[in-house]
Order: structure tokens, then sequence, then C-alpha cells
DNA sequence: TTGTAGGCGTTATCAG
DNA sequence: CTGATAACGCCTACAA
């Protein structure tokens, strides 16, 4: 039973391709209700289904977008898929979705995959500090969002959607510093050369500075559980005074309540706990930790919501087909969830 | 600056389309070097990509697999679509995936959504009791492989891969009739008509039943997190003896956990507690909440596995082209983590 | 209101 | 070793 066509359904129904046509693009306006009829009868007998790949042939879109995350088991990936998905597909677009693994090589590699399925937009998560990594997608001139992190050199002409983290993170440590902290040991563990980590890591140091706080960091990349507890336990002995522990990811909290169970050491009382996360399973954990949190799927939303803009500003043709004029910087608010752990 | 074919590559490399389409494909066998390196030269010169669409044309298969997960926000369906991804992105497969909110009618929808693109096939965890939902994939002869969920009536002919909810959950009930547990209160939240939610239930209710325990089930779906909390609470004021309570997803378990706090319960003084979750977050509650879990990242790469057998079946055209032949059922077992909260 | 025919970018089948 | 050319399934001027 080999595939139906558009002529097998034009042959049976007794008319020509272009009125199957214009009756699967929903032009009825001129096509009489018997023909109508019968090419949608014809239709549905035969169980016919037009080929997505020969209309992109005659096309210039695909409605498909692309998405690189750099870590779909991480939550913050699947919530941001969540809200892309949420806006892209009402709108009719099918979503490539692709896992970088926090490489470079594979990021790079995967672009290279979703233009040549001729993707109508990108949005990535992007995991290299030179913006020069992503000059394939802006030199085909196709619609792209970068979320979540953004290479330095990254032009304004592309757009950026983005957490507030630095600001987030400076004004933390003027909490802390009010209430009596003296030290600050900051657990990191980097993933991927570009990460959201470090501009925290900028916001705690200045803010360390300005405030006389003493500031430990624990670069924690590629360390296990075993040796972050190790860490913790040398560092701490070493300080005098009152030390708040701030995790710079989700993950990384995991790994500090294993080691904190295991040293005995409990929060509030021994030291202040402070964690960035994008989901509240640790208000449970004790009466609850200070986090810091990000809405993956407003970044998402808003991701979806710029690309769609891009490509509308590219097809409408008015700023002489760029999709970059519709380009957006934005930095969403990171927000505060209490909890007594400091 | 329009898009650059096979055939600008072509003129520039003084050669035929057919030596680049050869070159494209990576036919080396016959062509001297001298051309070979022309026309490499001139691809990166030009910076030519094939059109995947232009390509789908000419071959049976689009190296396009569609992924269904009923709610991508769930870690469940991240992890399921890590193992799926790990598997097919190196067989060189790309992948759209779809949330279907647990709704049947929306998963329908994305069903002819991934049949219109021509994906050379399908894995879906289901929504719908009845398979006869599934049959537009089964008629088309597209590989489907269902996973997690097994509606009734699905045909052996059709993949399934699940893990052993029933067994799981009746080995559960002995384990606490053992240790002197009197009553089973479950907590379920259908969020749509298949759940394996529901061979849970049997198995608990048949145990429940064989070991002389009384079992009550709250049905907490579309309630929130504060009606659930009056339920439990009446609900174990009316009971004798030592209760045990049971959350059927890894969601629940949150709302049961603030219930819990807000009513003063604590386990496993006053009750048990045992929960299924795919990801070990309870652990550093308290001392850890008894899991039954699942590994959704094996379910994950089983099914993409069998997914490239029957893509490979249908290809090979051995079994008369059905790729059908290839296919399997497969039940994986539901790990226990082990924790002092019963 | 409906039909004809050419072309989208690629691959496969033949010939050289 | 290399080329010419006919498909693939659909859309869209242009005709009728």
């Amino acid at each position: 039973m080999a595939k139906v066509t558009i002529a097998d359904i034009a042959r049976e129904a007794q008319v020509s391709v272009t009125t199957v046509s214009r009756f699967i693009n929903g032009n009825y306006g001129k096509m009489s209700q018997a023909t109508r009829n019968r090419v949608q009868d014809t239709i549905t007998r035969l169980d016919y289904r037009p080929s997505a790949s020969a209309r992109r042939m005659r096309q210039q879109s695909t409605h498909v977008v692309g998405v690189i995350v750099s870590d779909i088991s991480n939550v913050f990936s699947s919530l941001l898929f969540s809200g892309i998905y949420t806006e892209l597909q009402p709108a009719g677009y099918d979503v490539m979705l692709m896992n970088s693994n926090n490489s470079v090589r594979e990021e790079h590699d995967e672009i290279e995959r979703l233009l040549a399925q001729e993707a109508d937009g990108l949005i990535i998560q992007p995991n290299s500090t030179d913006f020069r990594s992503y000059e394939d997608v802006t030199s085909a001139r196709v619609p792209l969002v970068m979320v979540d992190r953004r290479p330095p050199n990254q032009p304004d002409s592309v757009t950026s959607i983005v957490s507030n983290n630095r600001e987030a993170c400076h004004d933390l440590v003027g909490r802390l510093a009010d209430m009596g902290y003296d030290n600050l040991v900051v657990v990191r563990r980097l993933r991927s050369d570009l990460s959201a980590q470090t501009p925290r890591v900028e916001g705690l140091k200045q803010a360390a500075e300005e405030r006389h706080v003493l500031m430990v960091t624990i670069g924690a990349e590629g360390q296990d559980a075993a040796w972050l507890q190790r860490e913790i336990d040398t560092t701490l002995r070493h300080l005098n005074g009152r030390t708040a522990l701030v995790s710079l990811m989700g993950p990384t909290l995991f790994d500090i309540l294993t080691a904190l169970r295991n040293l005995g050491i409990t929060f509030p009382d021994d030291i202040g706990l402070v964690s960035f996360d994008d989901w509240r399973w640790s208000q449970h954990v004790r009466d609850g930790v200070y986090l810091l949190e990000q809405d993956p799927r407003i970044l998402g939303q808003e991701s979806a919501k710029n690309l769609l803009e891009q490509i509308r500003a590219k097809e409408s043709g008015s700023g002489g087909n760029d999709p970059y004029t519709a380009s957006r910087q934005l930095v969403l608010p990171v927000s505060i969830v209490k909890a007594p752990s400091i």
C-alpha cells in the first residue's frame, strides 16, 4: 500500500490537484459545496495526509523551531521547554528538542543539524563564551534567541533573555551582612564554559567587598559529593564568626545537604544556607531552605514570544526581511523564597 | 542573498550536481581527490548546507522521530526524553517533542502532526484507555512504542515498555503487613484516563485483601493541597491501629508532606509513609522517605532501542516490510529506596 | 469555479 | 570516474 498523494485524491474525487490543494489549505472561497464534500470524503476514505516535507519545499517556512538546552535532565530545562512549547504549539510550530550536554562541540553539531532542517528559528541555552560559535545562525539570518546565559561578546542585535543573577546576588549579600554574617562560602560547579553561575559569583564578590564580608569560593567542578564534603569541612574549620553557605545551582544543593548531614552541621544554627533552585522540594528539608528562584517557564515563554516576532518580522519583510530588527534584551527578576535557613 | 543550492556548488566547482550529491552522501568511492577537494572548498566557501526537506522527498525516511509525553514539567518526562535522546541522537535521528498535557484530544492532534511530518517512528506515553486512539499510527505502518502506560486493549503486536507497578505494589503491602501495619491510606491523583497509578492501585488492593489489611483510597483528582490535608486528617481520625500512607506519584508526595507538617503528624512515629517517585529529593526530608522508584531514563533508552529495531525491520523489508515484527513486550522492575519512614 | 504545467532541492538511474 | 535527467509531493501562476 503505497503512500497516497494529492494526485490520488484528485483522481478519486474527479477533480484536479489544484482543487485538492486549495481544499487542504482552506481556500474554500471558490469551490462548490459539492466538490468540497467530495474531496473531504475522499481524503478521509483514503486516509490522506499532506506530506510536510513536500510542502516545505514550496514554501519558505518549515513551521519547525529548534531548541537546544544544555542539560535536559535538569528541571530548569524541562520547565524552560514547557514554557516554549506552550507558546509555540498553538502558533502552529513543531519543536525539535536537542540536548547539548553542556558540550560546545555537541552544541555546534546540533546547530548544524537544525540549520539543515531549515528550522524557522532557534532558541539556545548557550554553552560557549564566544558568540562566534553562533554566527552560522546569524549569517543565515535565522531568527535566534539566547536564553539563560549570555556570551560576553554577544551583540545587542541578538535577543537575550536572562535573569538578573548579578543583582540578586548582590542584594543577597547585603541581607546576609545585615543579619550579621561574617563569611560567605560559595559552592560553584560549572559544567560548561558559559554559565549563569558566573554573573552570580561576580555579584556576590562585589557585594562582599563592599560589605567587608569574607568570601571563599569552592570550585566543585567535576568533583563528587565526598570531595565536596571534605572541602566544606576543611573550609568551615578555618573560618571564625558566622558563616553562610551559598549554593549556586540546585543539584549542588543536594550534595551540600548530604555533606551537612554527614558532618553533623545544622542550619541555621551552625551555619546559614542559601541556594539557587527552580523547584521548591527543599522547603520540606528541615524548616525549608532560603532560595533564589527563577521561573524557567516564563523565560521559555518570553523566548518563544520573541522568536515568533522575529519570524514575523522576517516574513513581513518590513525591516528589509531582517528578523533581528525584532530582537530584544530582556532581564527577568530572580525571586526570593524566604525560609528560616539563614 | 538567496539560499545556496546543490546547483550553485556544482556550477562554482565546475562539476555536475551528481558529483556534489555523491560528495554530500560520502560516496567518495569513485571520485578523484582533486574534484573532492574542489567540491569541499566550494561548499565551505559558499556556506552550503543540504536541505533536509528536499532530501526527504527523495528518500523514504525522514530521520525524524516523534515523542509525545503526557506532562513535560514532570521529572519523569524529562528523564524519559533524556534516555530516548541518548539513543536516538547518535543514530542520526532528530527528535520532535510534544506535550499532550494529559489530554487525549491534544494527544490526537499531535499524533496527526507527527504523521504529517512523516516521522520515521513514534514513542508515546499514552493518555487514552482505548487503543483505537492510536490506530492511525499502526494503520500507516509507522513504528510505534508505547511507554509507561498500557491501554488494556493494546495488541501484543505493538511494543509496550512499562514498569512492574502491580507486582511492586503487591510486594509492598506484604512488607507493610509484616511490619505490623493495619491500615493503608492510598492517595491517588489521576490526571489522564490512562495512568500508571491504576495497576498500582490494583496491586495494593489485591494484596490488602490477601493480608487482611484495611485499604482506604483518597481520590485527589483535581483537588488542591488544602483539600488533601482535610481529607487526610479526617481519614486518619477514623482509623484504629497502625496506618501507612502511600503516595502514588511524586508531585502528590509534595502535597502530602505539606499536609502532614501542618497537621503535626510525624513519620514513622504517627504513621508510615511510602511514595512512588523518580527523583530522590525526599531522602533529605527528615531521615528520608521510603520510595518505589522507576528509572525513566532506562525506559526511554529501551523505547528508543526498540523503535530503531522496528525502523530497521521496516527498511530491511525482511518481514514483509512490517515494523511490528520487531515489537516487544518489556516490563522493567520498580526498585526500592529504603528509608526509615515506615 | 476548475484545470494545466512548471518548479522547489535532492537523489537515483542510467549512460558515458 | 563523471554527467544528464527523471522523479519525489506539493503549490501557484496562468489558462480556460
